[in-house]
DNA sequence: GTCTATAACCAGATAGAC
DNA sequence: GTCTATCTGGTTATAGAC
């Protein structure tokens, strides 16, 4: 655990005050390194330079530094794959920009998306239920979409449920295993999902 | 955590002394539901139906029981991809047994791949780098395929590691969305993931 | 708002009886 | 091999000074 030099560059820029601004960066980085659970609140603390004591003056608990972070993370996933296409009205070009922004995502915030997809257990039930609601949504948006691009004889599916699980699911997965120092950009992993994608339901481009 | 009735049916089959299995099969529980750290060796204890210091009579440390499980997932995971051809040399089908295996697997044996996957941070340093060695080679094994059945003018792939990449990703992240009761069958998972992969390498069967 | 100091608790691991 | 009892260290969260 070195010095807090990465700073998630853009999600968190509208946070005040700053320093729950820096409470928030710290959470993340540590969330994603060790998980919730081996993460001391002195840990966050000293990530973001301030004293053991500094979570509790702005945030109740750990828990609910995580919820914030979390929710945060949720929005802005959610924000990327519903504003993805825009007014593109062609639905396999729709699908394709929406799965080259979430991969994207994933991969650009990997270490926020790890917090998002795998350390929701630690929620208290009723924000993990909050939660959940979001998640609800992410499966609908790629649904909708494969329906559109069948009724318009644009795309062919097996099992468009299960289909759209796994498009999410490939997209999601980027967190598990993208590196920044060792894979493709995050615009590149997008590209190469979307393209993969697409193939996955019958409308290869070229 | 409600009663130890859902023992890993066959993984742990071979494990003797029977104490060591039901440790093992309580650990695989515990960690999945709760992750690591979370989990007290006293839940690991209760859940096998010993007391609270049992782990220790079978085990040096409750990390050691992670990593007798990890490894024990890892060798199986590894076996089932490598085993799945058989003696198939069709380079497009060899490819499909792989996939619908491995997916299969992990639908299967979602709580252990839960472990696997997502638990190997707690390991220490040595173990991590015995479980690294084993995942190096789940790569290989699809990369190889893919150049044969590209070699072969079955498949089509835009980028051999990357697609592979994306092809175990798939497979991989059946473990964190799978469950039991709400999803799939195994085999159906398997067979529907194995479709869209050769339609992602552009050997659509049908 | 931030600090130091500490309360209260809990978990990993061990000792020693049976 | 399993148990009960316990040691020891570390963790969350709070109190009260500045």
């Amino acid at each position: 655990m070195s010095a807090a030099k990465s700073e998630e560059p853009t999600l968190l820029e509208g946070i005040e005050p700053a320093s729950v601004r820096a409470l928030m960066a710290a959470g993340i980085e540590c969330f994603a390194d060790k998980g919730f659970n081996a993460t001391t609140t002195r840990d966050i603390s000293a990530r973001a330079g301030f004293s053991p004591a500094a979570v509790y003056v702005h945030f109740p608990s750990k828990a609910d530094l995580l919820f914030a972070t979390s929710r945060l993370g949720h929005e802005s996933a959610l924000k990327v794959l519903e504003e993805a296409p825009g007014d593109e009205e062609d639905p396999a070009h729709r699908i394709e920009l929406m799965v080259a922004a979430f991969a994207a995502w994933h991969a650009r915030n990997n270490r926020l998306a790890r917090v998002v997809q795998y350390e929701g257990r630690a929620l208290p039930a009723k924000h993990r239920a909050e939660i959940n609601t979001v998640k609800e949504r992410f499966q609908r948006c790629i649904e909708s979409e494969l329906e559109a691009g069948i009724a318009a004889g644009q795309l062919t599916a097996p099992d468009v449920p299960g289909t759209a699980l796994a498009i999410l699911s490939l997209c999601i997965d980027v967190a598990r295993w993208y590196s920044p120092s060792r894979d493709r950009s995050p615009e590149q992993v997008g590209a190469l999902y979307s393209e993969l994608m697409l193939r996955m339901v019958g409308a290869t481009p070229a």
